[in-house]
Formats: structure tokens, C-alpha cells, sequence
DNA sequence: CGTAGAAACTTTTTT
DNA sequence: AGTTTCTACG
């Protein structure tokens, strides 16, 4: 058979044909997990246990969704269409088109992403009167989808203290605004499948007979909504498989609760738990260094990956003078391991280039593009989010939702017809006045009429047309190619509306989308597409290219060489992860989610400066590179030239004009760790320091995020997580180090 | 209303 | 530094 069950060794194997139970597989880095997944799915259908239809798998991404599809319909025959593999908002989307009605959406309902749902916010906030400055946007966003995500309605949440009361108040108008147009956010997808199952019990039935088996993979970044969703789908013949690792939970920042596989072990597996701590992926030196660093997070259900490879090379350490130089190194290694120096050849594809945060690319990029080597940034402004696709895909939008505010607003401008700024306040007025949308608003007789017009045009035009000729119609009609041509550097800008049409074919083609439920148009199904996966689709031409991402992208991947750029205090772990609870945890694993995904050759390297905001910063190494063994690591710069090159720098600084040099401490950068210093002087009367672990009473447990004021009368800003953040004074509050 | 240039803001990770 | 928002003027 091709399921290949002989090549499973026996946990694996275990897992893979677990009779009937609910199971925990607690799968480590490089352990097989993506395999044990897919070969159980294969293994239950061809078993006859269940019909594909039965089966419900939820991932995290889209590139996982992806890969377990291509995997499994390499090993059976089965028509990728009718399964139910996807991730937890593809699926919702797929739940509430297909029972739009019974959910209370119209059939065309649009998808917000991040950047749209803030927009919403702030359209609302104004029209509200909300303060700004003590209600900001983003914040508002945020609370929002934090309720959301516990599952929370406005009506759910207690409102304590007036500023709750506000927020709650907001959550209630940004709801029914989107009710209104007819969009959902990303939260909101979740919550009303979720809903909408708890509600009907006819359809909870339904698909609770439907899905068999539910397999879930990479359990630990689900959140408390995403958890009570897959129960609600679960019924009495139901079997839960859940996949997860601890220590590579990296997603707390949206919710996610690791605690959620202890609950699923309480609550369904009742103790039966495989665990898979055979690595086949890293070399010995790499797997002891990502062991050790994560031994230094407390919060852990135990486990310890072993490898019978054998140790492989060293860790190689790189510090370099600045961010540019450190590029400069990565870019000169890469070519060298092209070039096979140092053992064998290695494609470009094979080498990946990690780092923390997405503005750290734009450095390596120059470097790499200097040394002419050809290189794939994933992440970051993703084809979909770019202005001019947002643009196109606006008109589309109001093609299929006239109700869409959002993209009225976008498009009705754009290019520039005359409607501005004051037309705009009217229509708002107006469409406020009689509960309308703006599109409904608009008076027939005006610039803003013509507008109307327009795109009731193009919604005549189009009616018949294939999608990608749609496309090609819109962008033209629009004026959008038209003003582009016309701008000084539109030339690339064209090119991706050209692009886009590209986009809009492909995905036509590409079997591997779930079948379109009935009466959805394809440019619903390409809108919905377009929200839920911001594009990756870059990956269409085959051209060998280095991989840069972010370390929280590069999850579930792996490479022959790895390259962790910015292991610097402040920068990775980040000073803002500091300041969360638990925070500093989930950056160590975050480096060992990086760590991890080295085959044979894993590069750390840091800098002394780097460019951050048009301001120099002035680092120290990342703590995370101190607790990896000195046995394992390989220096490629002396240790000691930190001290001589920070001299150096002093006497650079000489050179400088006056004025710079009396400004000199100001863009000076001190880490939390050095900031902290002059207050734990005051150890000894205070005794605690920013960034430690205390408990307290009543608020439970918390990090200290701040302080003020000396021995006598210290105050502290403590971090109790959910219970939020509160000044204390060290001699009243009986805190206590945890 | 539209534009250019100035000022202000950002400042993590993503479905 | 790069991007977005504000302001002044044609």
C-alpha cells in the first residue's frame, strides 16, 4: 500500500492507527507530526473507518492547509474538493456561506482584514465623537477581537469601571456597523459559525454526525473560541486527534492558549498521550542548543527531542559592527554555501534567513541584492494588502456588495472624480440619518451619483464575464490602470493590477479550493480567497531563490542552513514582549521555534547597532544566545571585540559636531535589562527589577514592567496579564518573586 | 477639490 | 527611515 506504514517508527505508528479515543499527540520540532497527520487521515479512510467526507482537519496556515492536501492526495486517490481541510477561518467562511441565511449574512458578505476593520473602527470613532486620544483605534480594535475571541458579545462583557463601559459600548456600535454593511472580520468568522452551530441544533446535528473524525494540528495556538468550536462540532461518534507542541506555542499575542492541551487531555484524551521526541530533522549540536535554551522556560509539559544523527557542525556566531554589516556576512555565507564551501552545494532554496520582525528584511535585502543574489521575502506587505491591488479588489467588492463602506470609501475617489472630503461628510451624514449605506445614500444628481453609476454599470457589464475577464474589465473601466499609467512611478503599480488578473486565473484553476458552495459566485469565492490568504502566491515562478521570513512564518518549515539574523536585547526577545506577561517565555520559544529549523548549519548572529526609525540603537547580544552552551557554539568573530570596537566608537564620536555631541545620550539605546539598572541599585529596600516574575494576592501572577520613585517610597507597574496593568507601591503591595 | 510639502507617527509576530 | 496624515495654497 502507499501509505508507507513501515517507514513510521513505533510512536508514530501508534499514532497514526490509534483505535477509536480521542488522542494527544505531543509532537516536537522535526518529529514528523505534518506525516503522522495526513498518514492517520489516509490510514482512516482507506481502513474504511470513515468516508472522506467525514473528516474534519483544521490547520493554522494556508501553506499547511496546502501541504497536508498535496500529501494526502499523493498517497489516495480522493477528490481534494470534498474534504474539509483547511484553516479554522477558511473553514468558518466555508461554514456560513453555505448557511449564510440561518447565520444572518448576505450571501455576498465581504471578509475584513486587519487593515479594514480598523478602518472601520476609525470611520466609526469619528462619526461616534469618541475621544481619541483616550479611546485609540487600535486599541478599540484590539479589544474587540479579544472578546471576540473569548467568545464574547457586547452584551457578554461585564463593564466594570467607565472605560469598559465605553469600550463595550463601542464593541456594540462596530457590530451593528457591520452587520450593517454586510462584512465580518476575522474574529467575527469564528464567533458566528460558532454561533450559528450553538444556535440550530439541526445543523449542529448535522455536521456532528458528518465529521467522524476532527484532526487538529498545531493545537497549542488555538484560542479559548477556537477550542469550544471544534467541540461544538464533536459529537457523541466523534473522534478528536489533536497535534500539538508546547514548546512552540508563539501566537499568545492573538489569543492563543497552550493551556488548551492540557484542558484537551483532561477533557477528551483522559491521559492518552503519544509522545513524539525523536527528531529527524537538526544535528546533534543543533537540537542540544535548541533543548538547552528551552529548558529555560518554566512553564513546560516536559520533553526532550534526541536525534540519532550525529552532531553535526557548531552553532557559528556572528557579531557585527552594525545591522549592514551583519547583512554584509549573511550575504557572503549564503554565496559560500552556494558555492559548496564547507561541505556540499546548497541551492539558494535550501538556506533561509530568519529574524524577528519584518522591517529587519530591508537591510539583508540590500545586501543580498548588492551580491547579486536572488532572494524571496515572504510576509510583510503581502500581494493583496498592496494600495493598488486593495484598490482593484474595492470595486470588485462593491460589484458584489454595494453595502460595503469600506470600499465605497476606497473607490468612490479613486482615481480622483471630485468627491472629497466635504462630499464624503455628507454622504455620512446622510447615510448615518437614514441607516443606510453610503452607496444608498449617495444622490443620484451628484459627482458621488456618477459614481453610483458607475459601478452599477459595472455590475451589468461583468455579469457575464469569466473572472479573470472581469478583472481585466474592472481595472481598465475604473480608470485605475489610466492613472497609474499616468503617474510618475506607477510602471510597477500597473504591473500588479496586471498581476492581479493573473492572481484571479490561477486561483480558478487550482483544484486544491474547496469546492464553491452553491449559488457563490467566483468572485465571491476569489474576494473571500483574496482576505483569508493575503497572497503568497509570488511562489508561482520556479526561479531558486534564498527564503527570507519572519520566525513566526518560517513555523512548520525547514532548511538545510539557517541564518537567525538580530539576536539583540530589545529586538529578539523584543523590548515589547518584555512588557507581557509570560511574554519573555514565548520569545524563547519563538527562538527555539527558529533553532529548530536547521538541518545541518544554523547561523546566530547579532549586531552592535542598527538603524531602527531613523534613530542608531546600540545593542547588546540577545540573552537567548548566552544560554546556548559555549561547547556548541563556534565564535566566527573574536568575543572580546565588543569592548575594542565600542571603543572605537568613542572615538568616532569626537569627530562629532557639538550640537550632536550634547545630544549624544538621547539616541542612545539602552535594553530594558540596562534601563532597569538604576533601580535595582535599590535592590536591597525594593528587591525587585523590571522585568521579573512576581505574584501577588489578589491579582495573581504578573512581570514588573516599570518603576519609579527610591527605596523609601518605590513604586512598581506591574503586568498581571488579563487583570491588566497596575502601579503598586512596593511597601503596601505584598508582591512576591515567582 | 486637489496637490505638494511639512509634520507626525510608527516601533512585533498573523489568520 | 519610511509611511501616513495634516496644512497651506492654487
Amino acid at each position: 500500500m502507499s501509505l508507507h506504514l513501515e517507514h513510521l517508527n513505533p510512536e508514530q505508528l501508534d499514532a497514526v492507527t490509534l483505535p477509536d479515543g480521542h488522542a494527544l499527540v505531543l509532537a516536537g520540532a522535526g518529529s514528523g507530526k505534518t506525516r503522522v497527520l495526513t498518514t492517520r487521515i489516509a490510514w482512516l479512510i482507506q481502513s474504511g473507518r470513515v468516508t472522506p467526507g467525514g473528516v474534519l482537519a483544521v490547520t493554522f496556515t494556508n501553506k499547511a492547509a496546502r501541504e497536508m492536501v498535496t500529501r494526502l492526495t499523493a498517497m489516495l486517490p480522493v477528490n481534494p474538493r470534498g474534504l474539509w481541510i483547511g484553516t479554522f477561518h477558511g473553514l468558518a467562511n466555508r461554514l456560513l456561506r453555505a448557511h449564510h441565511q440561518e447565520a444572518g449574512l448576505p450571501r455576498e458578505f465581504q471578509i475584513l482584514d486587519t487593515q479594514d476593520q480598523l478602518s472601520v473602527v476609525k470611520r466609526l470613532s469619528k462619526a461616534l465623537n469618541i475621544d481619541e486620544d483616550r479611546f485609540a483605534p487600535r486599541d478599540l480594535q484590539r479589544f474587540i477581537n479579544g472578546q471576540k475571541e473569548e467568545g464574547l458579545r457586547a452584551s457578554d462583557v461585564p463593564a466594570g469601571d467607565e472605560v469598559t463601559r465605553k469600550q463595550v459600548e463601542f464593541f456594540a456600535a462596530y457590530d451593528k456597523q457591520c452587520q450593517r454593511e454586510g462584512v465580518a472580520d476575522f474574529a467575527e468568522l469564528l464567533l458566528r459559525s460558532f454561533e450559528l452551530l450553538k444556535r440550530n441544533e439541526i445543523l449542529r446535528q448535522h455536521y456532528q454526525a458528518r465529521f467522524r473524525y476532527i484532526l487538529v494540528d498545531e493545537f497549542q495556538d488555538t484560542n479559548r473560541l477556537q477550542y469550544r468550536w471544534l467541540k461544538l462540532f464533536a459529537g457523541a461518534e466523534t473522534r478528536l486527534f489533536a497535534v500539538g507542541d508546547d514548546d512552540q506555542s508563539i501566537y499568545g499575542f492573538r489569543g492563543a492558549n497552550v493551556g488548551n492541551l492540557a484542558e484537551f487531555e483532561k477533557e477528551y484524551s483522559k491521559g492518552k498521550v503519544v509522545r513524539l521526541e525523536q527528531n529527524y530533522r537538526s544535528q546533534g549540536n543543533i537540537l542540544d542548543a535548541a533543548n538547552a535554551l528551552i529548558s529555560n522556560n518554566t512553564q513546560r509539559l516536559g520533553k526532550n527531542l534526541w536525534t540519532s544523527a550525529g552532531q553535526g557542525d557548531p552553532l557559528r556566531v556572528f557579531e557585527g559592527e552594525s545591522d549592514a554589516d551583519e547583512a554584509r556576512f549573511i550575504a557572503e555565507e549564503v554565496s559560500a554555501l552556494v558555492r559548496g564551501e564547507g561541505g556540499a552545494r546548497m541551492r539558494l532554496s535550501d538556506i533561509a534567513v530568519l529574524y524577528r520582525s519584518n522591517a529587519q528584511s530591508r537591510v539583508l535585502e540590500h545586501a543580498l541584492f548588492g551580491a547579486a543574489i536572488a532572494y524571496r521575502v515572504y510576509g510583510g506587505l503581502r500581494f493583496f494588502e498592496r494600495a493598488e491591488v486593495k484598490h482593484a479588489l474595492a470595486y470588485l467588492r462593491l460589484i458584489a456588495n454595494p453595502s460595503d463602506d469600506n470600499s465605497f470609501l476606497r473607490a468612490a475617489n479613486f482615481p480622483p472624480r471630485g468627491i472629497g472630503a466635504r462630499s464624503v461628510e455628507q454622504l455620512q451624514d446622510a447615510a448615518t440619518r437614514n441607516g443606510v449605506s453610503l452607496f444608498n445614500a449617495v444622490e443620484p444628481k451628484s459627482k458621488a451619483g456618477n459614481f453610483k453609476k458607475l459601478v452599477e454599470e459595472l455590475q451589468i457589464e461583468t455579469k457575464d464575464l469569466p473572472l479573470p475577464e472581469m478583472v481585466e474589465h474592472v481595472i481598465h473601466r475604473s480608470g485605475l490602470i489610466e492613472h497609474y499609467k499616468n503617474e510618475r512611478e506607477g510602471a510597477d503599480r500597473v504591473e500588479n493590477l496586471e498581476e492581479l488578473v493573473n492572481a484571479v486565473a490561477a486561483f480558478g484553476q487550482d483544484d486544491r479550493n474547496p469546492e464553491p458552495e452553491e449559488e457563490i459566485t467566483p468572485l465571491v469565492a476569489f474576494l473571500s480567497h483574496a482576505a483569508l490568504e493575503a497572497g503568497d502566491h509570488q511562489a508561482a515562478d520556479g526561479q531558486d531563490a534564498l527564503q527570507m521570513m519572519t520566525v513566526h512564518s518560517a513555523k512548520g518549515l525547514e532548511f538545510n542552513a539557517v541564518f537567525m539574523s538580530g539576536l539583540e536585547e530589545g529586538l529578539f526577545p523584543h523590548e515589547q514582549s518584555v512588557m507581557q506577561k509570560d511574554g519573555l517565555e514565548e520569545e524563547r520559544r519563538l527562538a527555539y521555534v527558529a533553532i529548530t529549523r536547521a538541518r545541518q548549519r544554523l547561523y546566530l548572529s547579532f549586531a552592535q547597532t542598527r538603524m531602527l526609525h531613523g534613530q542608531t540603537r546600540y545593542s547588546l547580544a540577545s540573552r537567548f544566545l548566552e544560554e546556548i552552551p559555549e561547547g556548541l557554539k563556534k565564535w566566527l568573530t573574536p568575543r572580546f571585540a565588543r569592548q575594542q570596537r565600542a571603543m572605537s566608537f568613542e572615538s568616532a564620536g569626537r569627530k562629532q559636531s557639538q550640537a550632536d555631541r550634547n545630544a549624544d545620550n538621547k539616541d542612545t539605546y539602552f535594553p530594558k535589562k540596562e534601563a532597569a539598572s538604576s533601580f535595582s541599585r535599590n535592590r536591597d529596600t525594593s528587591g525587585f527589577r523590571i522585568g521579573q516574575n512576581v505574584q501577588h494576592a489578589k491579582f495573581g501572577a504578573g512581570v514588573i514592567v516599570d518603576a519609579e520613585g527610591d527605596a523609601g517610597d518605590a513604586r512598581v507597574q506591574v503586568n498581571f496579564g488579563k487583570q491588566g496593568v497596575k502601579w503598586l507601591a512596593v511597601a503596601v503591595a505584598k508582591l512576591q518573586a515567582a
